[in-house]
DNA sequence: GCGGATCAC
DNA sequence: TATGGTGATCCGC
Protein backbone atom coordinates (compact mmCIF):
# COMPACT_ATOMS: atom_id res chain seq x y z
CA UNK A 1 0.00 0.00 0.00
CA UNK A 2 2.70 2.26 -0.25
CA UNK A 3 1.71 3.51 -3.20
CA UNK A 4 -0.67 7.03 -2.38
CA UNK A 5 -2.75 8.56 -4.38
CA UNK A 6 -0.72 11.78 -5.08
CA UNK A 7 3.00 10.97 -5.88
CA UNK A 8 3.07 8.39 -8.60
CA UNK A 9 0.91 9.51 -10.91
CA UNK A 10 1.79 10.17 -14.63
CA UNK A 11 2.35 13.74 -14.83
CA UNK A 12 1.11 15.26 -18.25
CA UNK A 13 0.34 18.66 -19.20
CA UNK A 14 -3.30 18.82 -17.51
CA UNK A 15 -2.28 16.44 -14.80
CA UNK A 16 -4.66 18.10 -12.31
CA UNK A 17 -7.68 17.96 -14.93
CA UNK A 18 -6.47 14.38 -16.07
CA UNK A 19 -6.71 13.36 -12.14
CA UNK A 20 -10.41 14.79 -11.92
CA UNK A 21 -11.72 12.47 -14.68
CA UNK A 22 -10.45 9.33 -13.43
CA UNK A 23 -12.61 10.09 -10.74
CA UNK A 24 -13.67 7.34 -7.75
CA UNK A 25 -11.37 4.73 -10.07
CA UNK A 26 -8.49 6.25 -8.29
CA UNK A 27 -9.42 4.94 -4.59
CA UNK A 28 -11.95 2.62 -5.28
CA UNK A 29 -11.97 -1.21 -5.29
CA UNK A 30 -11.64 -3.39 -8.14
CA UNK A 31 -9.11 -0.72 -9.83
CA UNK A 32 -6.05 -2.01 -9.03
CA UNK A 33 -3.42 -2.55 -11.53
CA UNK A 34 -6.37 -0.41 -14.36
CA UNK A 35 -3.97 2.08 -15.91
CA UNK A 36 -5.77 4.77 -15.16
CA UNK A 37 -3.86 6.79 -17.87
CA UNK A 38 -6.12 4.91 -20.13
CA UNK A 39 -8.91 6.04 -18.02
CA UNK A 40 -8.30 10.22 -18.17
CA UNK A 41 -7.07 10.17 -22.22
CA UNK A 42 -10.24 8.39 -22.98
CA UNK A 43 -12.58 10.70 -21.22
CA UNK A 44 -10.47 13.46 -22.25
CA UNK A 45 -10.90 12.49 -25.86
CA UNK A 46 -14.74 11.94 -25.61
CA UNK A 47 -14.77 15.53 -23.86
CA UNK A 48 -12.56 17.92 -24.83
CA UNK A 49 -14.29 19.72 -26.95
CA UNK A 50 -17.61 20.10 -25.09
CA UNK A 51 -19.24 22.41 -23.13
CA UNK A 52 -18.84 20.67 -20.31
CA UNK A 53 -14.91 20.50 -20.81
CA UNK A 54 -14.44 24.05 -20.17
CA UNK A 55 -16.46 24.30 -17.49
CA UNK A 56 -14.24 21.51 -15.50
CA UNK A 57 -11.37 23.16 -16.36
CA UNK A 58 -12.62 26.67 -15.41
CA UNK A 59 -13.45 24.74 -11.73
CA UNK A 60 -9.88 22.87 -12.34
CA UNK A 61 -8.05 26.22 -12.63
CA UNK A 62 -9.89 27.82 -9.55
CA UNK A 63 -8.91 24.78 -7.09
CA UNK A 64 -5.50 24.85 -8.74
CA UNK A 65 -5.41 28.83 -7.99
CA UNK A 66 -7.02 28.16 -4.29
CA UNK A 67 -4.11 25.46 -3.63
CA UNK A 68 -1.47 27.34 -4.47
CA UNK A 69 -2.55 30.21 -1.98
CA UNK A 70 -2.69 27.56 0.33
CA UNK A 71 0.64 27.06 -0.20
CA UNK A 72 1.70 30.59 -0.18
CA UNK A 73 -0.10 31.43 3.08
CA UNK A 74 1.48 28.29 4.61
CA UNK A 75 4.97 29.47 3.85
CA UNK A 76 4.42 32.89 5.25
CA UNK A 77 2.68 30.74 8.50
CA UNK A 78 6.27 29.09 8.41
CA UNK A 79 8.33 32.02 9.23
CA UNK A 80 6.25 33.36 11.75
CA UNK A 81 5.46 31.66 15.50
CA UNK A 82 3.24 29.23 15.04
CA UNK A 83 3.62 28.04 19.03
CA UNK A 84 0.41 28.98 20.15
CA UNK A 85 -1.51 26.95 17.08
CA UNK A 86 0.54 24.11 18.36
CA UNK A 87 -0.11 24.44 21.69
CA UNK A 88 -3.83 24.34 21.01
CA UNK A 89 -4.04 21.57 18.49
CA UNK A 90 -2.18 19.08 21.23
CA UNK A 91 -4.75 20.71 23.28
CA UNK A 92 -7.66 19.59 21.37
CA UNK A 93 -5.60 16.05 20.50
CA UNK A 94 -5.78 15.43 24.11
CA UNK A 95 -9.27 16.14 24.79
CA UNK A 96 -10.21 14.22 21.42
CA UNK A 97 -8.49 11.36 22.86
CA UNK A 98 -9.97 11.91 25.94
CA UNK A 99 -13.52 11.34 25.53
CA UNK A 100 -12.85 8.51 22.40
CA UNK A 101 -15.01 5.89 23.35
CA UNK A 102 -13.45 2.37 22.11
CA UNK A 103 -15.99 0.25 23.82
CA UNK A 104 -19.00 0.00 20.80
CA UNK A 105 -18.86 -2.80 17.93
CA UNK A 106 -20.40 -1.03 14.93
CA UNK A 107 -20.19 -2.76 11.64
CA UNK A 108 -20.37 -1.38 8.31
CA UNK A 109 -22.30 -3.33 5.38
CA UNK A 110 -21.31 -2.62 2.04
CA UNK A 111 -23.34 -4.14 -0.83
CA UNK A 112 -20.19 -3.58 -3.20
CA UNK A 113 -21.88 -3.12 -6.75
CA UNK A 114 -25.20 -3.72 -5.03
CA UNK A 115 -27.06 -3.08 -8.78
CA UNK A 116 -24.72 -5.17 -10.67
CA UNK A 117 -24.39 -7.78 -8.46
CA UNK A 118 -29.02 -8.01 -8.12
CA UNK A 119 -28.98 -7.98 -12.19
CA UNK A 120 -26.55 -10.72 -12.10
CA UNK A 121 -28.25 -12.70 -9.78
CA UNK A 122 -31.67 -12.33 -11.32
CA UNK A 123 -29.38 -12.66 -14.79
CA UNK A 124 -27.13 -15.21 -14.94
CA UNK A 125 -26.19 -14.86 -18.86
CA UNK A 126 -24.45 -11.32 -17.28
CA UNK A 127 -22.15 -13.70 -14.99
CA UNK A 128 -19.30 -13.49 -17.14
CA UNK A 129 -19.58 -10.60 -19.18
CA UNK A 130 -18.33 -6.90 -18.62
CA UNK A 131 -21.73 -4.83 -18.04
CA UNK A 132 -23.01 -1.97 -16.57
CA UNK A 133 -26.30 -0.66 -15.19
CA UNK A 134 -27.80 2.64 -16.45
CA UNK A 135 -28.61 4.83 -18.22
CA UNK A 136 -26.98 7.96 -19.75
CA UNK A 137 -24.38 7.49 -16.83
CA UNK A 138 -22.89 4.12 -15.45
CA UNK A 139 -24.34 3.55 -12.43
CA UNK A 140 -22.73 0.69 -10.71
CA UNK A 141 -20.51 -1.89 -13.59
CA UNK A 142 -19.50 -5.79 -12.27
CA UNK A 143 -15.72 -6.74 -11.85
CA UNK A 144 -15.33 -7.66 -15.37
CA UNK A 145 -16.01 -4.02 -16.64
CA UNK A 146 -14.04 -2.46 -14.55
CA UNK A 147 -11.16 -4.11 -15.35
CA UNK A 148 -11.46 -2.00 -18.55
CA UNK A 149 -11.75 1.16 -16.78
CA UNK A 150 -15.36 1.57 -16.78
CA UNK A 151 -16.43 3.22 -13.83
CA UNK A 152 -19.91 4.86 -11.87
CA UNK A 153 -20.24 7.80 -12.96
CA UNK A 154 -18.93 7.67 -16.39
CA UNK A 155 -21.13 8.48 -19.46
CA UNK A 156 -22.11 5.14 -20.97
CA UNK A 157 -20.75 6.39 -24.85
CA UNK A 158 -17.14 6.69 -22.77
CA UNK A 159 -17.96 3.70 -21.00
CA UNK A 160 -18.25 1.88 -24.59
CA UNK A 161 -14.99 3.49 -25.63
CA UNK A 162 -12.76 1.97 -23.06
CA UNK A 163 -15.00 -1.47 -23.27
CA UNK A 164 -16.43 -2.15 -26.56
CA UNK A 165 -18.52 -5.27 -25.85
CA UNK A 166 -20.14 -3.55 -22.38
CA UNK A 167 -23.75 -4.75 -22.26
CA UNK A 168 -25.91 -2.06 -20.96
CA UNK A 169 -28.72 -3.01 -18.41
CA UNK A 170 -31.44 -0.69 -17.72
CA UNK A 171 -31.56 -0.13 -14.08
CA UNK A 172 -34.47 -1.40 -11.85
CA UNK A 173 -34.57 0.60 -9.10
CA UNK A 174 -38.30 -0.92 -7.64
CA UNK A 175 -35.64 -4.25 -7.45
CA UNK A 176 -32.96 -2.80 -5.73
CA UNK A 177 -35.34 -1.55 -3.09
CA UNK A 178 -37.10 -4.95 -2.31
CA UNK A 179 -33.55 -6.51 -2.36
CA UNK A 180 -32.29 -3.86 0.69
CA UNK A 181 -35.20 -4.41 2.20
CA UNK A 182 -34.98 -8.29 2.75
CA UNK A 183 -30.63 -7.10 3.32
CA UNK A 184 -32.71 -4.79 6.50
CA UNK A 185 -35.08 -8.17 7.33
CA UNK A 186 -31.68 -9.73 8.04
CA UNK A 187 -29.89 -6.94 10.01
CA UNK A 188 -32.75 -6.61 12.12
CA UNK A 189 -32.28 -9.14 14.45
CA UNK A 190 -28.93 -8.46 15.39
CA UNK A 191 -29.41 -5.10 15.99
CA UNK A 192 -32.95 -2.74 15.44
CA UNK A 193 -31.77 0.55 15.52
CA UNK A 194 -29.50 0.13 12.34
CA UNK A 195 -29.05 2.69 10.06
CA UNK A 196 -28.94 2.71 6.04
CA UNK A 197 -27.80 5.32 4.07
CA UNK A 198 -27.96 5.47 0.41
CA UNK A 199 -29.58 2.58 -1.41
CA UNK A 200 -26.89 -0.05 -0.62
CA UNK A 201 -24.78 0.75 2.97
CA UNK A 202 -25.81 0.13 6.72
CA UNK A 203 -24.24 0.67 9.93
CA UNK A 204 -25.23 -1.72 13.03
CA UNK A 205 -24.30 -1.61 16.36
CA UNK A 206 -23.55 -4.75 17.79
CA UNK A 207 -22.58 -4.84 21.40
CA UNK A 208 -25.80 -5.23 22.80
CA UNK A 209 -26.18 -8.35 20.73
CA UNK A 210 -22.85 -9.69 21.64
CA UNK A 211 -22.87 -9.38 25.58
CA UNK A 212 -26.47 -10.49 25.24
CA UNK A 213 -25.65 -13.86 23.14
CA UNK A 214 -22.41 -14.12 24.39
CA UNK A 215 -20.69 -13.62 20.95
CA UNK A 216 -17.61 -12.62 19.45
CA UNK A 217 -18.77 -9.50 16.71
CA UNK A 218 -16.18 -11.57 14.52
CA UNK A 219 -18.69 -14.33 14.36
CA UNK A 220 -22.14 -12.65 14.47
CA UNK A 221 -20.90 -10.88 11.26
CA UNK A 222 -20.04 -13.70 9.81
CA UNK A 223 -23.45 -14.98 10.43
CA UNK A 224 -25.17 -12.42 9.48
CA UNK A 225 -23.23 -12.33 6.08
CA UNK A 226 -24.09 -15.92 5.47
CA UNK A 227 -27.56 -14.64 6.26
CA UNK A 228 -27.55 -12.03 3.39
CA UNK A 229 -26.07 -13.98 1.20
CA UNK A 230 -28.76 -16.85 1.92
CA UNK A 231 -31.48 -14.45 1.44
CA UNK A 232 -30.79 -12.26 -1.62
CA UNK A 233 -27.86 -13.76 -3.13
CA UNK A 234 -25.86 -10.58 -2.42
CA UNK A 235 -22.32 -10.95 -1.44
CA UNK A 236 -21.36 -8.14 1.37
CA UNK A 237 -18.19 -6.70 2.82
CA UNK A 238 -18.59 -5.52 6.01
CA UNK A 239 -15.97 -4.14 8.24
CA UNK A 240 -15.78 -3.96 12.21
CA UNK A 241 -14.64 -1.15 14.39
CA UNK A 242 -15.19 0.95 17.26
CA UNK A 243 -16.63 3.31 15.06
CA UNK A 244 -18.57 4.24 12.02
CA UNK A 245 -15.84 5.89 10.95
CA UNK A 246 -13.31 3.50 10.99
CA UNK A 247 -15.60 0.92 10.17
CA UNK A 248 -16.22 1.98 6.90
CA UNK A 249 -12.57 2.09 5.92
CA UNK A 250 -12.17 -1.08 7.21
CA UNK A 251 -15.31 -2.73 4.90
CA UNK A 252 -12.96 -0.68 2.06
CA UNK A 253 -9.79 -2.87 3.20
CA UNK A 254 -11.08 -5.97 2.19
CA UNK A 255 -12.45 -7.80 -0.91
CA UNK A 256 -15.98 -7.61 -1.80
CA UNK A 257 -17.05 -10.54 0.04
CA UNK A 258 -14.88 -10.55 3.14
CA UNK A 259 -14.85 -8.89 6.13
CA UNK A 260 -12.08 -6.98 8.51
CA UNK A 261 -11.97 -6.09 12.04
CA UNK A 262 -9.95 -3.42 13.46
CA UNK A 263 -9.17 -4.32 17.18
CA UNK A 264 -10.59 -1.45 19.64
CA UNK A 265 -7.36 -0.89 21.14
CA UNK A 266 -5.57 3.00 20.67
CA UNK A 267 -2.12 1.40 19.47
CA UNK A 268 -3.55 -0.92 16.47
CA UNK A 269 -5.78 2.14 15.55
CA UNK A 270 -2.96 4.63 15.47
CA UNK A 271 -1.40 2.03 13.05
CA UNK A 272 -4.07 1.49 10.81
CA UNK A 273 -4.54 4.97 9.94
CA UNK A 274 -1.33 6.01 9.69
CA UNK A 275 -0.56 5.13 6.15
CA UNK A 276 -4.08 5.91 5.07
CA UNK A 277 -4.51 8.80 2.52
CA UNK A 278 -6.91 10.72 3.52
CA UNK A 279 -8.71 10.47 0.54
CA UNK A 280 -9.75 7.29 1.67
CA UNK A 281 -11.72 9.02 4.66
CA UNK A 282 -15.07 9.75 4.08
CA UNK A 283 -15.70 13.24 4.23
CA UNK A 284 -12.67 13.92 2.44
CA UNK A 285 -13.12 14.34 -1.23
CA UNK A 286 -11.69 15.10 -4.30
CA UNK A 287 -11.02 18.93 -3.69
CA UNK A 288 -10.34 19.08 -0.35
CA UNK A 289 -7.61 16.49 -1.41
CA UNK A 290 -6.20 18.55 -3.25
CA UNK A 291 -6.01 21.35 -0.75
CA UNK A 292 -4.76 18.93 1.77
CA UNK A 293 -1.74 17.74 -1.08
CA UNK A 294 -0.92 21.27 -1.70
CA UNK A 295 0.27 21.85 2.20
CA UNK A 296 1.37 18.35 2.30
CA UNK A 297 -1.25 15.91 3.50
CA UNK A 298 -1.30 12.73 1.85
CA UNK A 299 -2.00 10.74 4.90
CA UNK A 300 -3.56 10.89 7.89
CA UNK A 301 -0.13 10.92 9.80
CA UNK A 302 0.49 13.91 8.12
CA UNK A 303 -2.70 15.62 9.46
CA UNK A 304 -0.40 15.63 12.99
CA UNK A 305 2.68 16.67 11.47
CA UNK A 306 0.77 19.90 9.58
CA UNK A 307 -1.28 20.45 12.95
CA UNK A 308 -0.20 23.86 14.00
CA UNK A 309 -1.32 25.26 10.34
CA UNK A 310 -4.82 23.46 9.86
CA UNK A 311 -6.48 26.04 12.38
CA UNK A 312 -5.78 28.94 10.38
CA UNK A 313 -5.97 27.75 6.62
CA UNK A 314 -9.10 25.93 7.00
CA UNK A 315 -10.91 27.26 9.93
CA UNK A 316 -12.27 25.86 13.18
CA UNK A 317 -14.54 23.10 11.91
CA UNK A 318 -12.58 21.54 9.73
CA UNK A 319 -9.78 21.67 11.98
CA UNK A 320 -11.00 20.06 14.50
CA UNK A 321 -12.52 17.05 12.14
CA UNK A 322 -9.30 16.23 10.76
CA UNK A 323 -7.16 15.87 13.96
CA UNK A 324 -10.67 13.72 14.80
CA UNK A 325 -9.71 11.69 11.62
CA UNK A 326 -5.85 11.35 12.74
CA UNK A 327 -6.78 10.17 16.16
CA UNK A 328 -9.79 7.65 14.28
CA UNK A 329 -12.47 9.00 16.22
CA UNK A 330 -16.03 8.91 14.83
CA UNK A 331 -20.11 8.78 15.85
CA UNK A 332 -20.62 5.74 17.83
CA UNK A 333 -25.17 6.45 17.74
CA UNK A 334 -26.61 5.20 15.25
CA UNK A 335 -29.36 7.43 13.51
CA UNK A 336 -32.43 5.57 12.96
CA UNK A 337 -33.74 5.69 9.51
CA UNK A 338 -36.87 7.87 9.21
CA UNK A 339 -38.56 9.63 6.19
CA UNK A 340 -40.04 12.45 8.25
CA UNK A 341 -36.31 13.67 9.32
CA UNK A 342 -35.99 14.96 5.99
CA UNK A 343 -35.42 18.52 5.64
CA UNK A 344 -35.83 19.18 2.44
CA UNK A 345 -37.52 18.63 -0.84
CA UNK A 346 -36.00 18.76 -4.22
CA UNK A 347 -36.36 17.93 -7.67
CA UNK A 348 -34.01 19.01 -10.83
CA UNK A 349 -34.40 18.09 -13.91
CA UNK A 350 -31.66 17.96 -16.93
CA UNK A 351 -33.54 18.23 -20.49
CA UNK A 352 -32.02 18.74 -23.75
CA UNK A 353 -30.72 22.75 -24.05
CA UNK A 354 -33.04 25.40 -25.00
CA UNK A 355 -34.05 28.80 -24.95
CA UNK A 356 -37.64 29.00 -26.03
CA UNK A 357 -39.44 30.61 -22.89
CA UNK A 358 -42.75 28.28 -23.53
CA UNK A 359 -40.84 24.88 -23.05
CA UNK A 360 -38.72 26.54 -20.34
CA UNK A 361 -41.71 27.28 -18.13
CA UNK A 362 -43.41 24.22 -18.81
CA UNK A 363 -40.32 22.44 -17.66
CA UNK A 364 -40.81 24.82 -14.74
CA UNK A 365 -44.02 23.39 -13.93
CA UNK A 366 -43.52 19.73 -13.99
CA UNK A 367 -40.49 19.99 -11.80
CA UNK A 368 -42.80 22.11 -9.55
CA UNK A 369 -45.59 19.13 -9.67
CA UNK A 370 -43.09 16.56 -8.60
CA UNK A 371 -42.18 18.77 -5.92
CA UNK A 372 -45.86 19.24 -4.67
CA UNK A 373 -45.81 15.23 -5.08
CA UNK A 374 -43.24 14.74 -3.02
CA UNK A 375 -44.43 17.04 -0.28
CA UNK A 376 -47.83 15.89 -0.27
CA UNK A 377 -46.17 12.23 0.59
CA UNK A 378 -44.32 13.37 3.27
CA UNK A 379 -47.26 15.78 4.42
CA UNK A 380 -45.34 18.87 4.29
CA UNK A 381 -44.74 22.38 3.10
CA UNK A 382 -42.08 24.40 2.61
CA UNK A 383 -40.95 27.70 4.00
CA UNK A 384 -37.95 28.44 1.87
CA UNK A 385 -37.56 27.95 -1.79
CA UNK A 386 -34.73 27.04 -3.73
CA UNK A 387 -34.50 27.94 -7.81
CA UNK A 388 -31.51 26.33 -9.95
CA UNK A 389 -31.34 26.84 -13.25
CA UNK A 390 -27.93 26.09 -14.84
CA UNK A 391 -27.21 26.94 -18.66
CA UNK A 392 -25.54 24.87 -21.15
CA UNK A 393 -22.07 26.39 -20.30
CA UNK A 394 -23.03 24.17 -17.47
CA UNK A 395 -23.21 27.49 -15.01
CA UNK A 396 -25.48 27.41 -12.38
CA UNK A 397 -27.19 30.16 -10.45
CA UNK A 398 -29.75 30.00 -7.67
CA UNK A 399 -32.02 31.68 -5.54
CA UNK A 400 -33.10 31.14 -2.42
CA UNK A 401 -36.07 32.83 -0.57
CA UNK A 402 -37.90 32.84 2.98
CA UNK A 403 -41.12 32.74 1.80
CA UNK A 404 -44.07 34.88 4.59
CA UNK A 405 -45.76 31.63 4.08
CA UNK A 406 -44.85 27.66 3.86
CA UNK A 407 -46.40 26.53 0.23
CA UNK A 408 -46.86 22.93 -1.12
CA UNK A 409 -48.82 23.53 -4.27
CA UNK A 410 -47.25 23.19 -7.55
CA UNK A 411 -49.24 26.83 -8.51
CA UNK A 412 -47.94 28.42 -5.39
CA UNK A 413 -44.27 27.06 -6.29
CA UNK A 414 -44.63 27.60 -9.72
CA UNK A 415 -45.51 31.29 -9.23
CA UNK A 416 -42.69 31.96 -6.95
CA UNK A 417 -40.19 30.42 -8.75
CA UNK A 418 -40.93 31.80 -12.46
CA UNK A 419 -39.45 35.23 -11.34
CA UNK A 420 -36.14 34.31 -10.87
CA UNK A 421 -35.70 31.95 -14.16
CA UNK A 422 -37.29 34.72 -16.25
CA UNK A 423 -34.68 36.96 -14.86
CA UNK A 424 -31.80 34.83 -14.86
CA UNK A 425 -32.92 33.91 -18.61
CA UNK A 426 -32.54 37.49 -19.60
CA UNK A 427 -29.68 38.05 -17.86
CA UNK A 428 -27.80 35.12 -20.29
CA UNK A 429 -29.95 36.25 -23.33
CA UNK A 430 -27.16 34.17 -25.32
CA UNK A 431 -27.33 31.21 -23.56
CA UNK A 432 -29.91 27.79 -23.49
CA UNK A 433 -31.16 26.23 -20.63
CA UNK A 434 -29.84 22.52 -19.75
CA UNK A 435 -31.37 22.03 -15.86
CA UNK A 436 -34.46 23.44 -13.43
CA UNK A 437 -34.40 22.57 -10.07
CA UNK A 438 -36.58 23.59 -6.59
CA UNK A 439 -35.92 23.18 -3.90
CA UNK A 440 -38.58 23.24 -0.31
CA UNK A 441 -36.75 23.53 2.65
CA UNK A 442 -37.82 24.39 6.64
CA UNK A 443 -40.28 21.56 6.33
CA UNK A 444 -43.32 22.13 8.23
CA UNK A 445 -45.79 19.73 8.82
CA UNK A 446 -48.75 20.49 6.71
CA UNK A 447 -51.42 19.75 9.14
CA UNK A 448 -50.35 24.00 10.52
CA UNK A 449 -50.27 25.82 7.50
CA UNK A 450 -52.80 28.35 6.31
CA UNK A 451 -54.25 26.61 3.73
CA UNK A 452 -54.88 23.48 5.50
CA UNK A 453 -56.38 25.17 8.36
CA UNK A 454 -58.28 27.14 6.14
CA UNK A 455 -59.76 24.04 4.09
CA UNK A 456 -60.52 22.39 7.25
CA UNK A 457 -62.56 25.39 8.08
CA UNK A 458 -64.75 25.56 4.62
CA UNK A 459 -65.18 21.68 4.54
CA UNK A 460 -64.69 20.51 8.44
CA UNK A 461 -62.87 17.38 7.27
CA UNK A 462 -58.89 16.85 7.86
CA UNK A 463 -57.45 17.31 4.65
CA UNK A 464 -58.27 18.86 1.44
CA UNK A 465 -59.32 17.91 -1.69
CA UNK A 466 -56.61 17.28 -4.14
CA UNK A 467 -56.63 18.54 -7.94
CA UNK A 468 -58.70 21.55 -7.37
CA UNK A 469 -56.30 24.28 -8.37
CA UNK A 470 -53.19 22.62 -10.13
CA UNK A 471 -52.06 25.77 -12.15
CA UNK A 472 -50.15 23.75 -14.64
CA UNK A 473 -53.73 21.35 -15.36
CA UNK A 474 -55.27 22.08 -18.90
CA UNK A 475 -53.09 22.97 -21.69
CA UNK A 476 -49.50 21.00 -21.55
CA UNK A 477 -50.92 17.89 -20.08
CA UNK A 478 -51.80 15.83 -23.43
CA UNK A 479 -48.16 16.74 -24.60
CA UNK A 480 -45.97 13.35 -26.04
CA UNK A 481 -44.30 12.90 -23.44
CA UNK A 482 -46.83 12.08 -21.51
CA UNK A 483 -45.24 9.19 -19.29
CA UNK A 484 -44.18 11.35 -16.34
CA UNK A 485 -41.80 8.78 -14.53
CA UNK A 486 -42.61 8.26 -10.71
CA UNK A 487 -38.58 7.38 -10.39
CA UNK A 488 -37.79 6.93 -7.09
CA UNK A 489 -40.92 7.63 -4.73
CA UNK A 490 -40.75 5.24 -1.77
CA UNK A 491 -43.43 2.56 -1.32
CA UNK A 492 -42.36 1.29 1.94
CA UNK A 493 -41.96 4.38 4.57
CA UNK A 494 -41.50 2.22 7.68
CA UNK A 495 -38.27 0.96 5.72
CA UNK A 496 -37.30 4.08 4.08
CA UNK A 497 -34.30 2.74 1.46
CA UNK A 498 -32.68 6.41 1.39
CA UNK A 499 -31.07 8.40 4.16
CA UNK A 500 -27.67 10.02 3.97
CA UNK A 501 -25.23 9.60 6.31
CA UNK A 502 -24.63 12.77 8.09
CA UNK A 503 -21.13 14.18 6.92
CA UNK A 504 -18.68 13.27 9.74
CA UNK A 505 -16.99 16.71 10.08
CA UNK A 506 -20.54 17.86 11.65
CA UNK A 507 -21.83 17.90 15.09
CA UNK A 508 -24.88 15.92 15.90
CA UNK A 509 -27.86 17.75 14.60
CA UNK A 510 -30.82 18.94 16.80
CA UNK A 511 -33.80 17.95 15.94
CA UNK A 512 -36.86 19.49 14.86
CA UNK A 513 -39.84 19.66 17.36
CA UNK A 514 -42.10 20.68 14.71
CA UNK A 515 -41.22 17.27 13.32
CA UNK A 516 -42.20 14.85 15.90
CA UNK A 517 -45.28 13.63 16.50
CA UNK A 518 -46.57 14.35 20.05
CA UNK A 519 -49.54 12.19 21.49
CA UNK A 520 -52.57 13.63 22.91
CA UNK A 521 -51.38 13.65 26.37
CA UNK A 522 -48.61 16.24 26.21
CA UNK A 523 -51.11 18.41 23.63
CA UNK A 524 -52.20 21.78 24.78
CA UNK A 525 -55.65 23.27 24.36
CA UNK A 526 -55.77 26.25 21.54
CA UNK A 527 -57.81 29.08 23.29
CA UNK A 528 -59.19 30.04 20.27
CA UNK A 529 -60.02 26.82 18.15
CA UNK A 530 -60.54 24.82 21.13
CA UNK A 531 -58.44 22.13 19.57
CA UNK A 532 -55.48 20.11 21.18
CA UNK A 533 -51.58 21.19 19.34
CA UNK A 534 -48.21 20.19 20.22
CA UNK A 535 -46.85 22.33 22.91
CA UNK A 536 -43.69 23.48 21.86
CA UNK A 537 -43.41 27.20 22.14
CA UNK A 538 -42.88 27.29 18.32
CA UNK A 539 -45.52 25.63 16.71
CA UNK A 540 -48.09 26.50 19.58
CA UNK A 541 -47.12 29.97 17.90
CA UNK A 542 -47.64 28.92 14.31
CA UNK A 543 -50.98 27.47 14.80
CA UNK A 544 -52.00 31.07 16.99
CA UNK A 545 -51.09 32.79 14.03
CA UNK A 546 -53.06 30.93 11.67
CA UNK A 547 -55.71 30.42 14.15
CA UNK A 548 -56.10 34.14 14.39
CA UNK A 549 -55.47 35.34 11.72
CA UNK A 550 -58.64 32.27 10.53
CA UNK A 551 -60.70 34.44 12.84
CA UNK A 552 -59.84 37.45 11.39
CA UNK A 553 -61.08 36.11 7.64
CA UNK A 554 -64.51 34.88 9.02
CA UNK A 555 -65.38 38.12 9.70
CA UNK A 556 -65.49 38.89 5.98
CA UNK A 557 -66.65 35.65 4.64
C1' DG B 1 -30.60 34.96 5.44
C1' DC B 2 -28.36 34.17 0.86
C1' DG B 3 -25.41 32.18 -2.71
C1' DG B 4 -21.88 29.27 -3.89
C1' DA B 5 -19.41 24.94 -2.96
C1' DT B 6 -18.40 20.40 -1.36
C1' DC B 7 -19.45 15.67 -0.29
C1' DA B 8 -21.60 11.15 -0.41
C1' DC B 9 -23.99 7.81 -2.88
C1' DT C 1 -22.58 9.95 -29.28
C1' DA C 2 -21.97 14.12 -25.90
C1' DT C 3 -21.60 14.41 -18.22
C1' DG C 4 -27.37 12.74 -13.23
C1' DG C 5 -30.24 13.50 -9.06
C1' DT C 6 -31.13 14.02 -3.89
C1' DG C 7 -30.09 15.63 0.45
C1' DA C 8 -27.12 17.72 3.87
C1' DT C 9 -23.96 21.08 5.45
C1' DC C 10 -20.28 24.76 5.55
C1' DC C 11 -18.11 29.14 4.45
C1' DG C 12 -18.08 33.88 3.62
C1' DC C 13 -20.64 37.62 3.35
Amino acid sequence: MASSTGSNQAIRPESTLFKSFVGVAAIKKGYEGVDRDKIARTVYEAAKVSLYFNHQQKRDQALTEKCNALMERKRLLEESDTTSQLVHADKVVARLKENRDLSQSIVHIDCDAFYASVEQNDRPELKDVPFAVGDTVVAACNYIARKTGCRAGMVIAVAKKMCPNLTIVKPNHDRYREVMAQICNAMHKYDPGYEICGTDEAYLNITKYCTECDIKPWDVVQTLRKDIRHETGIAVAAGIAANIQLAKISSTFIKPDGQYQLPSEPDIIMAFIKDLPVRKVTGVGYTLDRQLGSIGIATCEDIFSQRQFLRVLFGDRLFEFLLEVYLGCGRTELQATLEQQKKSASIERTFKETSAPDIIERNLRMVCEDVEAKLKELNRAGQTLTVKVKMNDFESYSKQTKLPKAISSARDIFQHSLPFVKATLADKPHQACRLLGVRLTQLVSKDYTLSAAFERMAHKSAYPKPDSLSGAKEEERSSPTGKRKLGDDLESRELSPRKKISNPAIKSPEINPLETSWCTSEMVRCPICDQHQPPDNASFNQHLDICLSLSEIQKYS
